[in-house]
DNA sequence: TATATTCCTACAATAATGGTAGGATTTAAA
DNA sequence: TTTAAATCCTACCATTATTGTAGGAATATA
């Protein structure tokens, strides 16, 4: 039961592209450095994210990534999904004809309902929840008093793996 | 995203123990061989399985398992639990102290919602609900009408991983 | 005593994870 | 036009996890 670096690295590179909200495209050299992720690692993760139009790659200098849909239109479970491959427990769910009399099978329908609940969990956090819970929630009037200092971003925020 | 087959043999093996309802201890050669899992295999998980105190193990000939607990109250969580060990999907979730600033970070109580979830579906399913979907449900009052030919289990019933 | 079982530990083959390396390609800027 | 900064592509590799196997020691019954 794990999801492995991929998974969480996917999720935090897109969380900070959403924090950004740069209408320049960000280049992976920098969300590289600020999450503390290799670079060539991180850009066979954005690769497929791009491919799954989860994300538009922007090619050639001054290139970068940005979201390809608003943060509140981006699930996680899109994320994980792509990045992970085949979210099934047991990989007869996905494919019956892996196992021997999966018809019969009683386990089956658990493992299947397992990725289900898993997925439904993913698919309520949007991007924008997630940013929401970082602090950056001042969205609908300004009401929150934030600090002055705007929070910069520039330094590793959101550390942690 | 994975549950291994440890937790699938161990699942599959303490069904059959239900199943079976056997007032002498089954012998883990029946088992292994029913199921068509290794019995050295087997054998591994059934002593964490009985370390965990969910079947008790009986030594020398004409030794074997029991269940310790009626198929009731022997749930998939548990199960599953001792043969996998954590099933945090990411380890932080379990020791905070593994991940750089895990106080500041937002995916980690999405990682620990995912873990409860997938614990709450395991939890909802006992040995007996499991049984039930295999037909042997004639609990309350033998109102089902059952084949005369008691089913007899012998040969690979509920085969397939 | 012979036999059937669980228990214990070490080893090993295979697959999955988590990258690195080295470039090829694209494109904006200088 | 050249240079530099970026994505894209593919092959390789080190480490770890999985999935067992092997061989016996301990235990208890028949
Ligand atoms: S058929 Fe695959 S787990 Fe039973
Ligand atoms: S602290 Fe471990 S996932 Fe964020």
């Amino acid at each position: 039961m794990n999801i492995s670096t991929k998974g969480r690295y996917a999720s935090r590179a897109m969380l900070e592209l959403a924090m950004r909200n740069s209408p320049e495209p960000v280049p992976l050299k920098t969300i590289a450095s600020s999450q503390r992720i290799s670079l060539k690692y991180l850009e066979r993760i954005m690769t497929s994210l791009a491919g799954e139009g989860l994300v538009i790659s922007v090619r050639g200098k001054s290139g970068g990534y940005l979201l390809a849909r608003p943060a509140a239109k981006i699930t996680l479970d899109e994320i994980v999904k792509t990045v992970e491959g085949d979210m099934a427990p047991v990989s007869c769910v996905t494919d019956a004809s892996l196992c021997g009399r999966s018809a019969v099978c009683v386990t089956r329908d658990i493992w299947r309902e397992v990725e289900d609940t898993v997925l439904g969990v993913l698919r309520s956090y949007s991007l924008a929840h997630l940013m929401a819970r970082e602090g950056f929630a001042r969205q609908p009037d300004e009401s929150r008093d934030a600090p002055d200092s705007a929070p910069a971003l520039d330094t590793n925020k959101q550390r942690g793996e």
